[in-house]
DNA sequence: GTTGTATATTAAACATGTATTATATTAAAC
DNA sequence: GTTTAATATAATACATGTTTAATATACAAC
């Protein structure tokens, strides 16, 4: 998995702008992979060079030119190996800077760790409640488009998890005030 | 958090060598944070021209020379502000190569995509084995050192992970069958 | 004696991620 | 008329992550 094969997989939906494929990524794939701006027109550029994209600038009167990119036949090829390899082992690593924090924790006192855990805690119950929202467009969406079927199963992780991340929590301030 | 972050929280238990910090992050951090041999070594080496640690040469007969690494007043001062530091907003983001594929499987037939997420579900049901011994093996040294309750907590963590892991596989599984 | 394993560190190249800034146009709001 | 928001892209610098391989010693196994 890199940035380029998530772009692949929304250019294939169709063709788009650096600027709307930006906005696409920030709304649906920002929930499990972040990108900047300034990358996914970086990754554009090199992805043309390598020959999984092209270009094609088209000239707007009411608003500055853009340039619209498509998938090339190479493109496609390169989207469809990734989509078929085989790579569980590494696509589910675990990368969670707020675990490796909590690790040090012992050198914070109780009470403060207490208190971002209910910091945590309240997080999660705000992204569940998104979360909520968007399986109710998937389901929607699935009546029309069934490639949106995928689209609510990773909806649904994100319920499950961030359901699971409230449990977690409540179970970790209850064995933190043990320690007061 | 950057990786340096989990090397001063490492070096803090003691002075140690870059090759005994690479094992004992595989050992630990490796869960929920991976880093390259190569990377600790040249984090390090930065580290030492930061002034957050710093290192003597132990001359060795039996074995190669090392270099024994230990905190400085600047990397303990350095490591107490990024523990005390309030950035749930940040930690909490997730990165999951897994889910950004999945999210694109509507172009891969249900049945190879069935296929995968028994894979994915049986490297959950084998994390969450090993993650069950790791338990275990905090709860024995919480009773020496009251900093191993931290370690539980995220090992706690691991255990609701991969146990949600497998039933939203499972839920995911019934509902891909109804595919075909 | 050669092979494998453990100990120990370094370098170099390249890919990816983050942060900041610059540029330019149009339309709406104040 | 000046500011703000939306549209649209590009450039720079630096930090971090990944890959590969070079270097060197000692001990045990075969």
């Amino acid at each position: 998995m890199s940035l380029k094969h998530g772009i692949l997989g929304l250019l294939n939906y169709g063709p788009t702008t650096g600027y709307e494929l930006d906005k696409s990524f920030k709304g649906t794939l920002n929930f499990f992979w972040q990108a900047q701006t300034s990358q996914i027109y970086r990754e554009l550029s090199t992805m043309e060079k390598q020959g999984w994209v092209y270009s094609e600038v088209i000239i707007q009167s009411d608003k500055p030119n853009k340039k619209l990119y498509a998938l090339t036949e190479d493109g496609k090829v390169e989207l469809n190996r990734w989509l078929r390899q085989n790579s569980i082992e590494e696509d589910i690593r675990v990368r969670d800077p707020f675990l490796v924090k909590l690790f040090f924790s012992g050198e914070v006192d109780a009470t403060t760790n207490i208190e971002t855990m209910n910091q945590f805690k309240q997080c999660c119950q705000y992204a569940l409640e998104k979360i909520e929202e968007s399986i109710k467009q998937c389901d929607e969406a699935s009546k029309v488009d069934k490639k949106a079927f995928y689209w609510g199963m990773t909806a649904s992780f994100g319920y499950y998890y961030y359901e699971m991340c409230i449990r977690w929590a409540d179970d970790t301030i209850l064995k933190m005030e043990e320690l007061l």
